[in-house]
DNA sequence: CGCACCATGTAATGCGTTACATGATTTT
DNA sequence: AAAATCATGTAACGCATTACATGGTGCG
């Protein structure tokens, strides 16, 4: 997956690892992320099923860059990819309900302290989505008057995290509650 | 991960690899899920790392089964998992988010016709947990009077699920709109 | 007769994280 | 003087999926 967020963003221009790096890390990482060594390695993988070229940059006085560029399979991978929709849910994995699960063999506080430290975390959050995320976005959308269509999408994404984050404090409120007087 | 779902149970009753797939299936895997060859493994891990043991029951006309038991260290892991709240939010994956963040590149109607297809699962989901999750905690909190403690907290996490698709769904919904509109 | 269920596992592969390794430049 | 930024990668390990392999019982 990972393979078609980077063929994404070099479908936007060409780019090193490193900026690939930051780029995600600015727009996606909300919804996807990755580590820089994965990302190193995936671009590596990607070259050698040509879906991308590399061309070393030689610099002074600085590191050399290896420049990514997408090819003309790796924009038919791409659009294949986005053209086929899901048509089945996706798995989710949500480690805090894993332990609430067994939680009951907790003592009371001890429960409760961890939801409280959650509710904490995700009010945190809906902040952040609320300010920085979507201060970002408007920049972005400034820099770039061309890049209409894709700013809507933008924001969508940003929505999903402002109303997920919304949602989960809700709950965690509501369990809160529940454990101190059910418990 | 997946070793404390594992202890969880196990810290019910011993049981089987196989008997662990199912109670996950239909308790858990909303929010943790495993394939049973992964849940093989990583029993046999548990086990090299004295958390569990297991003794074969043999069976006439069937398959010998492996019963797996916790062990005091196993229950000590579990604990100890379990007292050490999380402190950071949990990254999250979205497959949709990461195609929508790219899907200008997609026809109008072909991104309305994902779009669609995805609130019309989400709905699914809503009602499945207000009705068939919900009876299975029923009946398992009928069967088991003593694990009142368990029951509340196993209803918070479905509630989190019927919260969770109610979000999404209104998401998609307003995406949906969004996109006819401004796109 | 065919299918689902019971019950176990291994092997190969892929995805992702952590740790290691290097070193100049720019900012505080 | 110290820390952050720029810039690349490898190696080991852990987590997860897919495919392969086996074979009897019970039900419709």
């Amino acid at each position: 997956m990972l393979k078609f967020a980077l063929l994404g963003f070099l479908n936007y221009s060409a780019m090193t690892g490193y900026e690939l790096k930051q780029i995600m890390d600015s727009s996606t990482s909300n919804f996807w992320h990755a580590k820089q060594s994965q990302i190193y390695a995936t671009l590596k993988k990607c070259e050698s099923d040509g879906l991308v070229y590399s061309e070393v940059e030689v610099q002074d006085g600085r590191p050399n860059r290896r420049v990514y560029t997408i090819t003309a399979a790796g924009k038919a991978d791409l659009e294949a990819w986005l053209a086929v929709p899901f048509v089945e849910l996706e798995a989710q994995k949500q480690k805090l309900l894993l332990k609430l699960f067994f939680g009951a063999a907790l003592e009371k506080d001890a429960l409760l302290t961890q939801l409280r430290i959650q509710k904490e975390l995700h009010q945190q959050q809906i902040q952040y989505y609320k300010t920085q995320s979507k201060e970002i976005i408007a920049r972005f959308s400034a820099a770039k008057p061309d890049m209409e269509k894709e700013a809507i999408m933008w924001e969508a994404t940003r929505r999903f995290g402002e109303m997920f984050e919304e949602m989960y404090t809700q709950w965690l409120t509501e369990t809160i509650v529940q454990v101190e007087e059910e418990l």
